[in-house]
DNA sequence: TAGATTGTTAATCGATTAACAATC
DNA sequence: TAGATTGTTAATCGATTAACAATC
């Protein structure tokens, strides 16, 4: 009943307040306002106070949030007070580091295994993860009740991997090919696309700069305070 | 005049067009509607039409839009049209895959060298692109007139890092590590935070689960004809 | 009680969608 | 001209912000 389809961006945030959570709880923190969560966050007080009233009242009026029981309150929102099994597809350079980097650095997710379909790979380890061969995905995804996957193949291989773990019962996919991928209802896409992050990025650097030779063209004045006075 | 502040939104979609552009001309298809352009994007039609609109009139009305001269106009407006200079700091396990991945994968994008105060990695080559000490950090920016940087170091790391390129000129940039980044004005962060994704995805996944027992508990009606009839 | 901060409702803002006139 | 599709304005929708009553 309190959950009626919670929009994208409220759900994005929650990892967000996991993770300042745990680094006050590592700090001995006990207690913290919306107002200081907004300042380690950048989100805005009402904001957080917003979020987490989706899902209850956690806090206490007057004083504020308990880090720890703000914490498990958060982590079974998320789904993330036990281990999450996933599986990562395609064993290349990205896939290798995106494992080692989850293995390492991500304590809610357990890496059950990689999946390439070069032999050359096959057998190897990443971080004591064996890299399997694609015929064994069946097998892994049912033992393992497996449904969340990472992709990390080329993006003209990227349909295909995923039309194969969907059919195996993947239902959640963290896509980093540079490729859309169409997925039957139900199943979940993120798309972490690291190109489009950049590309994007780059239009701010230019835009800076047209806007402000834009401006002066404009306004026909040359000499701007802001700029090095070379000539 | 036509550029008042364009949102995020858009500016991220901008790259997804440049994308489906890129593989619709290698594929010699020459003019493209906005409806089949939804279809390779996901966007819809008006949307996309409302993106472009932003910038020009770059279509003609009962055609559609060339896809030459329409990747030419969205290069020019993201800044693409020539490459760009950028750096990566930290040339660990994920600062090393981001180099490899924008070295083969980026044709817009070229990094001029990777940072690192790790001695051990110092001197080393990835894809031809040296690691080089942070010392060096001001003459290469410099020389090379980077505004743009990837940042791959450990999250407590980060902030320092940021502060010391950011005082050398660094405008614009793309984060990986976990951590909230403080920045001065004018300097665009772009978050690319993988655990962040991966944890939102989960989300998802206990989410229908949750739903369904809900649902069941509420209806108090046990027998669903979707799940398997075990008992 | 006074001070503080939450939880929640109302107001505002911005982005998406719908509609349609312009025009190829 | 008829058919198609853009470019643009208006309507809707959703998310953020502001305000404040509840309450510790």
């Amino acid at each position: 009943m309190p959950n009626r389809d919670i929009s994208k961006s409220v759900i994005k945030r929650l990892p967000v307040y996991l993770r300042i959570l745990d680094n006050l709880i590592r700090r001995d923190v006990e207690i913290i306002s919306s107002k200081e969560l907004s300042l380690e966050s950048g989100f805005t007080a009402e904001q957080i106070r917003k979020d987490l009233a989706y899902f209850g009242a956690f806090g206490t009026r007057g004083t504020g949030y308990n880090t720890a029981y703000l914490r498990e309150k958060i982590l079974k929102i998320i789904g993330l007070d036990k281990k999450t099994n996933i599986i990562v597809i395609g064993a290349g350079h990205l896939g290798t580091a995106l494992t080692r980097y989850n293995a390492s650095k991500n304590p809610y997710v357990n890496i059950v295994a990689v999946f390439d379909k070069d032999p050359h790979l096959i057998g190897q380890k990443i971080n004591q993860i064996e890299v399997l061969p694609v015929e064994k995905l069946h097998d892994v995804i049912k033992r393992h009740m497996i449904k969340v996957a990472i992709i990390a193949v080329p993006a003209n291989e990227a349909q295909e991997a995923v039309d194969g773990i969907v059919k195996q019962g993947i239902t959640a996919i963290l896509n980093f090919a540079p490729a859309k991928l169409h997925v039957p209802e139900g199943v979940h896409v993120h798309n972490a696309d690291l190109t489009i992050e950049l590309q994007s990025l780059i239009y701010y650097c230019s835009a800076e700069e047209e806007r402000l030779s834009r401006l002066r063209h404009e306004t026909g004045e040359p000499k701007s305070s802001k700029m090095l006075s070379l000539d």
